[in-house]
RNA sequence: GCCGCUGUAGCUCAGUUGGCAGAGCGCGUCCUUGGUAAGGACGAGGUCAUGGGUUCAAGUCCCAUCAGCGGCUCCA
């Protein structure tokens, strides 16, 4: 006998086998042809999944206002479109079909190569399908069947996943709907009828199984909403997101630029880009006195044997820019790293445990020769400057100087009001043996991480093979407008660099025996490239008013108050302002259009009324007209502003199909 | 690096079956002198990414290269 639990407390009792289906029927017919999905335990199933005989279980019936419901329905769209592609195309071979935020893919391998021009044809044949509102049935075998139905269908991929990725399984399951069949785990809806509004978005080439040394298939992203009116507001909000796209905010408010001349992924800082990174620079450079580092200089070039020794050479060459070869064998490499620099600062003196923690920090430009596909405006460059540093301690003050570099990490994101963040601490994968050090010493030193993050409240993920060869590390990973995820920030442990196979670093210690230090490599910002272009995206451009390039524009309302208006300027300029006067023979109100485009925070509005009193209108980019106040008050208004740092307003929420929230593997 | 798409004025884009290179914004000059999101007129601005090919004729068709975009893979 089996005893169902439904969520408002009532207790079903069965004495034959049963459905979920069959459960929603017996409560009312509304509810059946309502119900989308159940969740039996904790686990979405369909409605005809078999429920167990005996025993006793929850049972939640998913309708489509069920938030849960949305990622079953679209699934369920994936196999109408794998099927559509499949009446298309000839010879279509089916990989995966997984759902992803906001939206669901399909892998195929198929000869034609799809582009969006194919769009129309299949999402009318996918409408065709949907109209025939033709049932999903679930089919459970036993493995030897399963393998022989695949056989059947030719379709070789699935046999190599029941082969190879669920080797282990004994019975599995497919989904049928008309002519179409496939391997699939479930759950889907009962019939096509509760698809509701889905369109095609892009096509892209995916590896088989993410292996690059494997088939590339050709992946149909999608996406579907029960209704028409959640599509369209999705497609307006990826409009919306699109429009704080860093690349090009980037371009229509003069903050970078990049020219195939000067080469791919080299960013140019216009003067407005380059004065919000020297603002930021100028932040951390403050934090980093406060916080007992010492500032270094290092050359962008250093010999190749240097790299040979940190193990940099030619362990990445593939991604670095070729060596420059003078004569005599004298070669160079363009640094992709700062560490080597800063170990010989370390090494250009015997070092006692007195002046441990040697904390050493450098804006260090990098160089790294990314593939072509691989770079991206301002987030995946070929030269970057890390707000990096190096912190050379014993083993005791690992923990504490961990803790120390992440409290700055947060202080500074904190401080732009960049919240949106993920920590990921990178451990290393236990099966593999890439990695340096004893792992003894990971050991303690991932369990320090995890210690710490704890102690500072930082909601951290431990990610086993996400560590770095040479040491575990803990980064700061954010959501771009798009939807992809960008490291920013990083504290990394490094065991490689001061062994003895390495630079041999060491420091005499209390007992007078020499020891070997410990480094850290940690850099708050990451790269300013990257954390500029995320900020532009956060900010949407419109950036905190200690930050902006512009922070007031002067507007005379007519050319009789130039001369009122440029005095402003000036004494504006004086108070330490970045400010600009617009004195064309414009009307206010375009001038006042323009500076409000340009997001320029502050306007201070003078005609000949302010002249006559002295003051100045102030006007605010997000409240509007303030009104006339003095010079003086509005000044220390602002002033007040960009002391505190205050954040007025940020954007977030992305627009794109991030890997986030997959599900339904096959 | 791989798959697909794209490249026309400073920017955003249109350009038909191959037949004289276009618009809006921006920019310049002039008129207008105005109080909180676009005043008007005139004008300048192009090796249609680059190199080859097909053709009487190429922005348009084909090939290569470079660059960008969407993904995949990689990321010290």
């Amino acid at each position: 006998m089996l005893e169902v639990h439904l969520p408002d407390g009532s207790v079903k009792k069965y004495e034959s086998p049963i459905t979920p289906a069959a459960v929603a029927a017996e409560i009312g017919p509304g509810l059946a042809k309502a119900a989308v999905s159940a969740v039996v335990d904790g686990k979405t199933v369909s409605m005809d999944y078999p429920l167990p005989e005996e025993g006793s279980i929850s049972l939640r019936l998913l309708t489509k206002k069920d938030p849960d419901a949305i990622h079953v329905m679209r699934h369920s769209c994936a196999h109408v479109m794998a099927r559509a592609v499949m009446r298309l195309y000839e010879g279509v071979q089916l990989a995966f079909g997984p759902t992803v935020e906001g939206g669901f893919y399909y892998d195929f391998d198929l000869d034609h190569a799809l582009s969006d021009e194919d769009f129309p044809a299949i999402e009318a044949e996918m409408k065709r399908i949907v109209k025939e509102e033709e049932p999903f049935e679930r089919l459970d075998e036993p493995r030897e069947k399963a393998l022989q139905i695949c056989r059947d269908l030719g379709q070789k991929y699935k046999i190599e996943h029941i082969e190879e990725g669920l080797h282990d399984q004994s019975r599995l399951s497919f989904y049928r709907q008309g002519e179409f069949l496939d391997l699939c785990r479930g759950p889907h809806v009962p019939t096509a009828s509760h698809i509701g509004a889905f369109k095609l978005l892009s096509v892209a080439g995916a590896y088989w199984k993410g292996d690059q040394s494997r088939k590339q298939l050709q992946r149909l992203y999608a996406t579907a909403f029960f209704d028409k009116k959640e599509l369209e507001e999705h497609l307006r909000r990826i409009d919306e997101a699109k429009k704080r796209d860093h690349r090009v905010l980037g371009k229509q408010l003069d903050l970078f630029a990049i020219n195939p001349l000067v080469g791919s992924g080299l960013i140019l800082w216009l003067p407005k880009g380059a004065t919000i990174r020297g603002l930021l620079e100028d932040f951390v450079k403050g934090e980093l006195e406060r916080r007992g580092y010492e500032r270094v200089y290092t050359p962008n070039i250093g010999r190749v044997e240097l790299y040979e020794i940190s193990g940099h050479y030619p362990y990445y060459a593939d991604s670095q820019f070729a060596p420059i070869v003078m004569e005599q064998e004298e070669r160079y490499l363009l640094r992709p790293m700062n560490c080597p620099h800063h170990v010989m600062i370390y090494k250009s003196a015997p070092r006692s445990y007195r002046e441990l923690p040697l904390r050493l920090a450098e804006f260090g430009t990098v160089y790294r020769y990314e593939k072509s596909g691989e770079v991206s405006g301002m987030t995946r460059v070929r030269g970057f400057t890390q707000d990096d540093a190096h912190i050379f301690c014993t083993v005791d003050q690992v923990a504490d100087e961990f803790r120390g570099c992440l409290e700055m990490t947060q202080f500074v994101l904190k401080s732009l009001g960049l919240t949106n963040y993920r920590v990921r601490l990178g451990f290393r994968d236990p099966k593999s043996d890439k990695y340096v050090g004893s792992p003894e010493n990971w050991e303690r030193a991932q369990q320090s991480l995890v210690e710490v993050c704890q102690s500072l409240r930082i909601d951290a993920q431990p990610e086993p093979g996400e560590a770095a060869f040479y040491g575990p590390k803990a980064d700061f990973v954010v959501t771009d407008a798009i939807g992809r995820e960008w490291q920013l920030g990083t504290v990394q442990l490094d065991y490689n660099l001061p062994s003895q196979e390495r630079f041999g670093l060491e420091y005499t210690g209390a007992d007078n025996h020499p020891h070997q230090p410990v480094m850290i490599h940690r850099a708050p910002l990451g790269s300013l490239e990257r954390f500029v272009g995320v900020l532009i995206e956060h900010f949407a451009g419109a950036f905190p008013l200690w930050l902006a390039p512009e922070q007031v524009r002067v507007l005379t309302v007519s050319e009789k108050s130039e001369e009122y208006g440029r005095q402003i300027e000036g004494r504006l300029r004086d108070a330490g302002l970045r400010v600009k006067g617009d004195y064309r023979g414009e009307k206010i109100n375009a001038k006042i259009r323009e500076a409000q485009v340009g997001l320029i925070p502050y306007m201070f509005v003078v005609g000949e009324k302010d002249m006559a009193g002295q003051t100045v209108a102030v006007r605010d980019r997000i409240d509007g007209d303030l009104g006339p106040m003095s010079f003086d008050q509005a000044v220390a208004k602002l002033r007040q502003e960009i002391a505190d740092r205050t954040v007025r307003q940020t954007f977030q929420g992305a627009a794109g199909l991030g890997e986030r929230g997959s599900n339904h593997e096959y």
